[in-house]
DNA sequence: CTGAAAGCGCTAACAC
DNA sequence: GTGTTAGCGCTTTCAG
């Protein structure tokens, strides 16, 4: 139960103010001392085994070399890749990161601004916005960086990183009228969330292009981006009676949910009708039958945002750009057939 | 751009001291203030949008209420339903955690838990522990408590959380033998690892119980839990010539991996060969075949470390249980047929 | 080259 | 009831 060693006892060790001691351990300012002192402070630190306090550091700097990172829920394995990407920049430059789960609750993901805000971080990366936050943008003009990842926020100052998601749609659409497809259902994500409506409004786009029609009970939106709301429409859009060959979904957890429901009413993917999701999450790895999809770039978009935001903490004026978007590319796996 | 308010600036707001001011705000010596000046206080600091620094209060009180959560890599689905049942329990005490993975990398873990150390956490879940670690009993004894979850370090004041993992071995091994299999070759996990090792150990005394013989090329080792060891293990199973009914896996990685490179011998799962893993990690949720395994609790390990690290943080004298066994349940799906 | 002193924002004795 | 003071561990002027 003995206490840390302080800069304190090493000055009391080795009979020198706490301040050079300071400096020797300091590699920016241990020149302009000699080595001879430096050594002895250097020994005494080993010997007692010292390590910087990083909260008095941070106290008396205003950086606490810590950063937020605000997700949905991290056992949503679309999540650990992204966490990851932003880890590999981050913690190489010494930053540790506190990672906030909102559950996609308004008033969590409130509470945990303020939370990550109380503990000082030196900057955010928030992959959860619902919307264009007015916490998040006073936390973010009180000078804490902020940046967005896959979802956008609404507030100019705040770059983001987003997958070229109109492009995914339209790859996935384009591979299912490749392979005959011309009856298209669509089940959309919430469009309350930026990519469920850029999503939409990619599919409806290209059911133009494609001259396919997109009438009503062909678009069935889901309240979340979940498997048990894929399923629900699903079952809402075999109710309809309308005939499709093809379900094009947005996001792979409705895609997985909706072939369950599908298989229930007989309908078998992909033999009887084919189904596309989005994402690539990690878990599909081992899913059945092997989901074709759009692989958004997790790790990648991780890396990014935290090279952004590593930026802006290092030199807020250097410009950064404000919105990367991430190529996506076609996963042709087996969930996809020729239409009869 | 302009700096959080702090309570002197309250102080000067409202005319009255910042010590004033810092009681007002604390809902525990509140009380021994008039509530005219209480009520001016929260007012001004309701308009200055006041947020505390926790910088400042740890530095002062020598609590970050901030915990560290050492696992191998977030990445891997076991390992964010122990986070969250975690958080479940620290986030509502008002404690924040720092997460790092180790990548099961040795070093890795000592600078980790160094950088842990530096930040000044006040107390450690651990679930990625090696081996009894030098650094490891250091920052225990030096006050900040550590508890251990689903491996054992092998210090002794440092209280476990496990699963019981030898009855879970002993499930496994009756199902298989109730559906007729006797000759069941093992895949081990590391017998480094305190999994590895128990769940080996398992095997083999249960071997014993069975009358099945337990003779060398039926156990394989492998290096790692994960996939392509997994695999190399099936592939070295198979060429060595020796006849199975069944796999049983020291995890669900290892059996996914098995059952893979199974199949491309030309034997299939469950019909050819029975294969069994362990801890019913959620990507298996869309696995195919359904695989038969045994079902670890991950979030409420999670939340019994917690617990534990909780009560350690706050009273220190206050006795723990040293090790907590978790209950495990057998998962009967589809990858296990009775033996021809 | 090194020491002295101030101060980051906060709490906790101790006064009054 | 409220103000004063000191100090947590550290960096950073400013002296010398």
């Amino acid at each position: 139960m003995k206490a840390q060693a302080t800069l304190k006892d090493i000055a009391r060790e080795t009979g020198v103010h706490v301040s050079t001691v300071s400096r020797a351990l300091d590699p920016n300012f241990r020149h302009l001392l000699t080595s001879e002192v430096v050594g002895r402070v250097t020994a005494a630190a080993d010997a007692l085994d010292y390590r910087p306090n990083r909260i008095a550091l941070g106290l008396r700097t205003k950086r606490s070399m810590t950063v937020g990172i605000i997700i949905p829920d991290i056992a949503n394995s679309m999540f650990p890749p992204i966490v990851r990407g932003i880890e590999c920049v981050l913690e190489p430059l010494g930053y540790a990161s506190i990672i906030v789960n909102t559950d996609n609750a308004p008033e969590r993901e409130n509470r945990l601004v303020d939370v990550l805000s109380e503990r000082g971080v030196d900057g955010i990366v928030h992959a959860a916005s619902l919307r264009s936050d007015e916490k998040l943008s006073r936390i973010e003009s009180s000078g804490v960086p902020v940046v967005a990842l896959n979802r956008s926020t609404g507030i100019s100052s705040i770059p983001e990183i987003v997958h070229d998601e109109s492009y995914g749609i339209e790859l996935a659409m384009r591979h299912l009228h490749d392979f005959g497809h011309r009856r298209i259902a669509f089940i959309s994500g919430p469009p309350t969330l930026s990519t469920g409506l850029t999503r939409l409004e990619s599919f409806k786009l290209n059911c133009d292009r494609l001259r396919i029609p997109a009438e009503s009970p062909m678009i069935i939106i889901a309240e979340r981006f979940d498997e048990s709301e894929g399923k629900r429409c699903a079952e809402e859009l075999c109710r309809s009676g309308h005939p499709f060959s093809a379900v094009l979904c947005a996001n792979d957890l409705l895609a997985l949910g909706a072939i369950g429901a599908l298989k229930k009413h007989g309908l078998h993917c992909p033999d009887d009708v084919s189904v596309t999701g989005f994402n690539d999450m990690p878990a599909l790895e081992f899913a059945s039958p092997r989901l074709t999809t759009i692989r958004v770039r997790k790790f990648e978009a991780g890396r990014r945002a935290a090279e952004i935001l590593a930026s802006r903490m290092e030199d807020p004026k250097k410009p950064v750009p404000d919105r990367t978007v991430l190529p996506i590319k076609l996963i042709v796996r087996s969930s996809v057939s020729r239409a009869r």
